[in-house]
DNA sequence: CGTATATGGATAC
DNA sequence: TATCCCTATACGT
């Protein structure tokens, strides 16, 4: 469930079990091995999060990078009596400790690199709104200055870090913006609260590790409490708006599918 | 058992 | 715009 609030999770979760550790580093499926191999038994410095990238800070200053893309997964697991589990399914990376281990499947990338390939990544992409001191100003004017549509923006990493399919439909709701409205149609204080948004949304999701977005515009929901899946977006992946009942418009927007109220966001 | 689906993105036209 | 890659899970037969 990789959007930005995942991977800045993952971040901060995993720093607790290994940073400034050493780190037995594998790779039980095979094709991270050559890359493995040199960093296997350093400290592992810090752990980064930008957009949906991670990065891993050695102590031999080679950086790695991992981006779980639509299918990559961490799964935990401590040891046991008989000491660490064997990894399960297509394990491409393994990072151990004596007690834990972190198993990565399915990523996009995963790769050991010199410090320029962050960087390079880094110039790419626009501000993550999850990062301390991050500001709105270089999305907002990507944004007003372009012509295509603010649902196809959002999806683009170098204008917003972080943002999936899931927080497009769900921002966009919030701030009754249709997602084929271009970029030029929208004024800066339109894209300043899209901006809160996203951002609220994020962190909100940095915190439950899920998301749910429902709630934020309302009073007196209580935030921990169980909400179904059914319950937890307005409009992203129903058959009707959670607000108004009206049906939802499904579109293919930058290769993916977008949903939004036709009453709540009118174009 | 098969098949469809998924919160992403790079690359080739 | 289309195609491909990466893996697990849900669901139908």
């Amino acid at each position: 469930m990789p959007e930005g609030h995942t991977i800045h999770r993952i971040a901060r979760d995993h720093s607790k079990l290994l940073v400034g550790r050493e780190v037995a580093v594998s790779s039980p499926q095979g094709r991270f091995a050559a890359d493995a191999e040199r960093v296997d038994g350093h400290v592992l410095e810090r752990i980064e999060a930008y957009g949906k990238h991670l990065f891993y800070h050695w102590d031999s200053r080679e950086i790695g990078h991992v981006h779980l893309g639509l299918f990559g997964k961490y799964r935990i697991s401590r040891s046991g009596d008989d000491g660490l589990p064997e990894p399960r399914g297509q394990v491409r990376m393994r990072l151990a400790t004596d007690d834990v281990a972190i198993d990565l499947a399915g990523p996009t990338a995963c790769t050991i690199d010199p410090p320029g390939v962050r960087r390079g990544i880094i110039a790419r992409l626009g501000p993550d709104p999850l990062r301390r001191r991050s500001k709105p100003d270089a999305m907002i004017e990507r944004v007003s200055r372009s012509r295509r549509g603010v649902g196809d923006l959002l999806m683009d990493q170098s204008v917003v870090a972080g943002v999936g399919n899931v927080y497009r439909a769900e921002s966009l709701f919030v701030c009754g913006i249709h997602p084929l409205r271009t970029g030029t149609d929208c004024d800066p204080a339109e894209l300043e609260a899209l901006w809160a948004t996203i951002s609220g949304m994020l962190r909100q999701g940095v915190k439950d590790g899920r998301i749910v977005t429902v709630g934020r515009d309302e009073s007196g929901v209580a935030r921990n409490r169980r909400i179904p899946r059914s319950e937890a977006t307005y409009v992203y992946k129903r058959e009707r708006c959670l607000r108004c009942g009206s049906e939802i418009v499904r579109l293919d927007i930058a290769n993916r599918t977008s949903y939004h109220c036709p009453l709540c966001q009118p174009r």
